[in-house]
RNA sequence: GCGCCUCUAGCUCAACUGGCAGAGCAACGGACUCUUAAUCCGCAGGUUGGGGGUUCAAGUCCCCCGAGGCGCACCA
């Protein structure tokens, strides 16, 4: 074989190999076409068989075989020596064998890439969830159901996108690196910046300056994006995580849970052909309408008991009490009767909800209940007990605003570390004019989980953060990296 | 962060109550004129995640460390 410096720099692929399935569905045993074609892949199997060759090759579109003849094919020998998982390029005839199978009977071929390493098992694949997730590009190779995911999700980004921009929303990237870390209730990333001699920090959420933008008189706004949040790791949970936050001006929250439960429904349909979706081996419908309820309803019905942040705090400790649900001290009545939903109730919502109207004292940045002083009017939407969306008519009022800051500090002052800092710049940007405006958050990928039933987080994100590997095992290591051969050598050294 | 479980050849997995670390596939060498996880012959492959301890003897029992999975906590 020759060596790497020899492998050519580019190949002429003429056509793919589900292009070539999809012209020639229905050829007979034996047939020919007289039609040339070039195709690229990597060798997922390899059948050398005396004056014949049998490879399977996979592109990004699917399989083909290749059928080497000896006489015919270039080099049918080294053909039918390459490895399992070496990329080549072959051109040839689409023909189908006496056996009946659509292939490429090969005239020319090349070597694109070797693979040093193989593919694991060709039979079993690879099933070691952390050698899956470490090295994914093999688990993509290996597993289609993998590919599956990561390919849904994709498709779920794209027709997101365009559905927004159907509607008049504009697509905008705010910064990642935020002076305060604020828009949620959670513990940022610290980093530093060298030449501004300043601490930054990696935001939890877009939403201040989504909102500044409105102000700024983008009246429909978006923005798909890494945030991340210094919490722990689990199946529903991953440090850094997409999420899409759109605002809408002279909008109330009311609007959008009509467009989330359309946003969804339509995204099912596109990507699983219905808006009946299996999770988890249960069912679950997500066509429009979804109940709505409030949260005091809900907790009526789950936990049996009434609530309200108008009781005295005193009463709500003991209710929370009653049901085993353990309270802080600190926490006044709106973090108690959100604590009882959240550890009655949400788990068991299954069928899509919007939760309604929550305490004031728990949501900074929500507006006031146009008929309730203590609540604000914000829903989340639940499906699979899960929260999939959050979402409440904005508040604008710059004094309100302020306010629910110093709440905020004085919880942090506290020691809450999640609660939120004083934003100046977007207490400014309040007093310049906030229309009447609705927000809404959805986690992208606990709603590809949901399309693709997942029940790992880490299956719909390429790389999921995992601790970093220091030790000195590694995984399907030859020795090749580290130990490079002479040959190779001087190409490594370019 | 806490609890439980897991880690054996490149991959997928065996190895009874502690008793000589094995198989299939991959890789490597060879045979084979239509294969479909091709088949056949041959060859090689390991500090059993790492370190320490108990024992005549440790993959197996004990301790420490590492990584992963699940659950709890936190959140989306």
């Amino acid at each position: 074989m020759s060596g790497i410096a020899d492998l050519p720099y580019r190949f002429e692929v003429t056509a793919t190999t589900a292009e070539i399935r999809e012209r020639f569905p229905a050829l007979g045993p034996g047939e020919e076409t007289g039609v040339m074609v070039s195709v690229a892949g990597r060798i997922m199997l390899s059948r050398p068989q005396g004056r014949f060759a049998f490879i399977e090759l996979r592109d990004s579109s699917g399989t083909i075989q290749l059928f080497g003849v000896e006489g015919v094919a270039r080099d049918l020998k080294q053909l039918g020596r390459l490895s399992l998982g070496d990329w080549i390029g072959a051109s040839g005839e689409v023909v189908c064998t006496k056996r009946g199978e659509l292939s490429v009977k090969v005239l020319d071929w090349v070597l694109l890439a070797e693979s040093r390493r193989g593919l694991g098992d060709k039979w079993k694949g690879i099933s070691d969830v952390e050698l899956r997730y470490r090295h994914r590009e093999l688990d993509l190779w290996v597993n289609e159901a993998s590919r599956r995911k990561l390919r849904a999700r994709s498709k779920m980004v794209s027709l997101l996108r365009t559905w927004l921009d159907k509607r008049g929303f504009i697509e905008v990237e705010t910064p990642i690196l935020h002076p305060v870390a604020g828009g949620a209730l959670a513990r940022p990333f610290v980093t530093y910046h060298n030449a501004l001699g300043a601490e930054l920090y990696l935001r939890v959420a877009p939403e201040l300056y989504l909102k500044r933008l409105v102000v700024g008189g983008f009246e429909r706004v978006f923005e798909i994006g890494r945030v991340f949040r210094n919490e722990g790791i689990s199946p529903r949970h991953n440090p850094e995580f997409t999420m899409l936050e759109l605002y809408q001006a002279y909008a109330d929250y009311r609007d959008l849970m009509a467009l989330t439960e359309e946003l969804v429904a339509y995204l099912a349909q596109e990507i699983t052909g219905s808006t009946r979706l299996i999770y988890a081996d249960r069912i679950v419908e997500v066509g429009p309408p979804w109940r709505r309820a409030t949260l005091y309803e809900l907790v009526a019905e789950n936990a049996g008991v009434d609530v309200s942040v108008k009781m005295p705090i005193e009463r709500l400790r003991r209710i929370a009490d009653d049901l085993g649900v353990p309270v802080e001290p600190s926490w006044g009545p709106g973090k108690v009767v959100l604590e009882i939903y959240e550890k009655t109730t949400e788990a068991n919502l299954w069928d899509p909800v919007f939760v309604c109207d929550y305490p004031k004292e728990v949501s900074p940045l929500a507006r006031q209940h146009r008929d309730d002083p203590v609540l604000v009017e914000r829903f989340e939407a639940i499906l699979v007990g899960r929260e999939l969306a959050n979402a409440f008519s904005e508040l604008t009022d710059p004094d309100d605003q302020r306010t629910r800051f110093e709440a905020q500090m004085a919880l942090r002052a506290a020691g809450d570390e999640e609660a939120m800092v004083l934003d100046e710049d977007y207490l400014r940007a309040l007093e310049e004019g906030l229309p009447p405006t609705a927000g809404l958050g959805i986690g992208l990928d606990r709603l590809a989980m949901l399309l693709v039933d997942a029940q790992s987080i880490r299956e719909v994100i390429p790389f999921p953060t995992l601790r970093p590997f220091h030790s000195s095992r590694s995984y399907g290591t030859g020795g090749a990296l580290e130990d490079p051969s002479d040959r190779d050598r001087d190409v490594f050294e370019k």
